[in-house]
DNA sequence: GTCTATAATCCGATAGAC
DNA sequence: GTCTATCGGATTATAGAC
């Protein structure tokens, strides 16, 4: 459902020589122009996370980032490569999954995650904003969103059949089903937190389910 | 944080004399008008499920009902009490507080709602894209949602406590915060379930939850 | 009540000067 | 690379004829 993507895979880790020849010629401008797409991306994170994709518009990235409309679209070619470049420099920074889950305990990692989600509402406004309108036709998110989880699907469901393995499973609880309900509990209850910070407390939603899920051991 | 919603307010259940007499003249023309309010409801859900608040239009809801957009506005005055009309409407006709939540079972209400929303995809969608709308600045639903979610905490969290009282809450559960879990649960499983139909199962994913919070008789 | 016409903005994207 | 200018279209909302 990807329908660019190609012209911000260059975006991260340097300047990435523009045709073939490894010619450190004229590096400066190339790393220049490096900073200016994160600066960018950034901008954009910032817009779509607080009026979403389709309320926010390229004048407001425009202006954080202190330059022209026009000028951010030669950076990128379109509105919709934009959002694919915040969404990918969200995963290469930081995701649930930044940390492996079948090395450390699952549980030390989910609560770990939700913990440090509290110090930074906008990414978890972004992806709530994401998700509703992944649901929408035509959003060019939306593949992103199905992928995202399916990827959280598969891995707590590997770490919970890994648990299940050596029987720290609750008796009756199948392993793939209970990581969709923990994917969909935690989206879910940090919509709610957003609504109500105060009434809601994420890390204790998730530690209640997960108390329920696994068996102490 | 509702701006105007007192011109919908009448809009249900007949012509509700204009000013004050009761005189039941000119009955006619009241009853079209009620009926074309209806419509334009009708039409404004199928937009706004299929498309968002925000990438809905007035004139995608004004083709759908047949009708101009400008012809629209004559019956309300503003897209965003448009909205309200539609979510006040939703409310009056069924949500998942249909059935009163302590005479029945809690279990059978909840499974219940939940198989036949499997029936209304677009009720599921217009909730999902809205609550994710709700979360960002200067959205006119946004109190709509959060009033709902303190609603469902507080209906679910009287049946749980109902249930705990007589023993049938698993011990070290507490009522209010499942109830929090089995909102966020749903909601996100939902959303789940839109992107990807054949690979969750709605009911199943509520039923697993709620063996978990509830002991068997 | 319904319409055409239009105001007043905003949108994404393009053309081209510098 | 960055800008101004602008295109072509969209939006909500208003004015006023009929």
């Amino acid at each position: 459902m990807t329908t660019t993507g190609s012209t911000t895979s260059d975006s991260d880790g340097g300047p990435a020589a523009p045709t073939g020849t490894s010619r450190p010629a004229r590096r400066g401008p190339y790393a220049k122009s490096a900073e200016r797409r994160v600066a960018i991306v950034e901008a954009a994170f910032e817009v779509f996370s607080s009026k979403g994709y389709v309320g926010g518009s390229l004048r407001d990235v425009a202006e954080v980032v202190g330059m022209s409309q026009t000028s951010l679209l030669h950076y990128f070619p379109s509105k919709s490569a934009l959002l694919l470049a915040v969404l990918e420099r969200r995963d290469a920074v930081s995701d649930r999954s930044a940390a492996p889950p079948d090395c450390g305990g699952l549980v030390e990692t989910v609560l770990g995650q939700a913990r440090h989600n509290e110090s930074v509402p906008g990414l978890i406004a972004l992806y709530a904003v994401l998700a509703g309108e992944a649901v929408t036709a035509g959003n060019p998110g939306s593949g992103y969103v199905r992928e995202r989880f399916e990827r959280l699907r598969v891995e707590y469901g590997d770490a919970l059949r890994a648990l299940e393995a050596r029987g720290r499973l609750r008796p009756g609880v199948d392993p793939d089903r209970a990581a969709s309900g923990l994917v969909a509990l935690w989206d879910g209850i940090q919509v709610q937190w957003l609504l109500d910070p105060d009434r809601i407390d994420v890390v204790q939603q998730l530690q209640d389910y997960l108390e329920l899920v696994i068996v102490p051991e």
